[in-house]
DNA sequence: GTTCCGCATGAATCGATAG
DNA sequence: ACTATCGATTCATGCGGAA
């Protein structure tokens, strides 16, 4: 029977049990933040956290193909006035079960509400921590491609219509000056740091992210067809998103309401057209490997 | 005799030797990272950096008073794919000689280097470590508001000079250059995200970090007549900074080149007058303990 | 004097080549 | 098989020369 296209009631660590090795091409995942979330997910105590994700990270590891990636949005509670180390004690215990800590990417909340206590400021980034089997993992890089200077482009178009007539006349043909240095390259990568606003709603699910988000991933790491799991799923969004975007997914959440919820939000979701960038990018395969010579190990 | 407002050549761990107890008031420092600046620092292998660098932040945490901060740039190298852990790992060895892990400010880099690898993107950001003493430290937090956002759009749409629209600063959280001329609109408080270009240019020095920067943290974190210590000085321009906001500096360096660099930078520079933000702040000490209730443990 | 454009270059990383 | 070095990639920025 099909695994996947599925919303599974359950401790995703015994779930994930009854799946075969290797069939999971993206874990995107939210887990609830320590000692938050308490009355949906029983509140697990800083000190207690690394000790309880730990054997679902070890499920994860085994589900997930050795091209696969695994995307953890993660955040440390201040604790008594210091950040506690529960994240970066989950990294080292993670790379000894296997993992490579491949990257970091920081997700830039743009519209947090500005906040102030005695002695910080409002936190407005929260961590995405990439995990891979292998250094050769999947990766689709022409799918996440932006615009060239955006906010250079709106720069532009705030000149007055006088500056723009005299820059035209200056040139002689087309945009004046710096428009030149950007004709043919209209599109880049994009770097590490993430900006993207918090989910304004309110979908009874107290972590919701933006849908923006999973869907970067998810294009970046995985081809149309690839399974995207979510062992957190909450009110669906990862499930959303890959259904969007034409992939299949796996939503684990062991709170029935939230189980509820995201059967309900999926219910009516269906693939989008693919953005011009994304049919670019065709999936050419841009594995690490594929750059190595056939010799080498 | 004073042991402030000079550039001193040596190692800092036995430099600091003959310092007193609790004599700083902030420590602003961008060490050597591992395997960089291997020419003038002698490249400090990322395997060995963690015990490299302990013994130096044992006596950081002897020279600091309790009420100050000591803020640490650092960035992970990447080793053979993956992400190195020395910085979490120093994390965790910093917090066992007793120092507090109080927050971590991401510095966002607008201008970083440019490149695409199979794997990664543009690393993009900079971890800024707050570490302090005690839970009671002194924070100045008016000093460093901004104004509130859509500022820049405005400014911008009045600028018909391209040139110029591309030095201003388009950041919401703050850092452009002339924020003094919008005291008296409204003032919000920053996150703990922080924008801000690379130094780059045509200096002697291999670029560090913009002046912005450890001006920011020394108005958040000193008042006037404080003194500042950079271990690691450089080319001077934590020093630099001090002088210009009217703090006492004390800048150590190993390097003899650079400490005549500093030298040389320090002197052509002096007080600036404070701006209104910062005269607005008053130096009103917004200590932690200062906000309790008495009553409160 | 002012505006505009060309160009060097930077806390980088990877893969290939050489020792 | 391992380490050391080198070239290719790529773009925001400041500076200097030109218009």
């Amino acid at each position: 029977m099909k695994f996947t296209d599925k919303i599974i009631l359950g401790d995703c660590e015994k779930v994930l049990q009854d799946f075969p090795d290797n069939c999971i091409d993206l874990i995107f995942t939210s887990p609830p933040y320590a000692d938050q979330r308490s009355k949906t997910y029983g509140g697990i105590k800083p000190d207690h956290y690394v000790e309880w994700f730990l054997p679902k990270t070890a499920q994860f590891f085994r589900v997930l193909k050795p091209t696969g990636t695994f995307i953890l949005n993660i955040k440390e509670r201040v604790v008594d006035g210091e950040r506690h180390t529960y994240v970066i004690d989950l990294i080292s215990k993670a790379r000894e079960q296997g993992w490579l800590w491949t990257e970091e990417f920081i997700w830039h909340k743009k519209n947090s509400y500005p906040g102030k206590w005695p002695n910080r400021f409002r936190d407005n980034w929260e961590r995405l921590i990439q995990f891979n089997k292998d250094k050769n993992f999947a990766m689709y890089q022409e799918a996440v491609m932006v615009p060239v200077g955006s906010w250079a482009k709106e720069r532009l178009a705030k000149l007055s219509e006088t500056d723009k007539i005299r820059d035209e006349s200056r040139a002689g043909s087309g945009f004046g000056k710096n428009v030149s240095n950007w004709i043919g390259r209209d599109m880049v990568y994009p770097t590490n740091v993430i900006h993207m606003a918090t989910e304004t709603g309110n979908k009874n699910h107290s972590a919701v992210f933006p849908l923006d988000l999973p869907e970067w991933f998810i294009k970046l790491f995985t081809k149309p067809g690839d399974v995207v799991l979510d062992p957190f799923v909450g009110s669906g969004t990862t499930a959303l998103a890959a259904i969007e975007l034409g992939r299949n997914f796996v939503g684990i959440d062991i709170n029935s309401e939230y189980v509820t919820l995201s059967r309900e939000r999926i219910k009516e979701s269906q693939p989008r057209l693919p953005s011009i960038a994304e049919k670019k990018a065709k999936y050419i395969v841009t594995k690490n490997g594929k750059h190595r010579k056939t010799g080498k190990k």
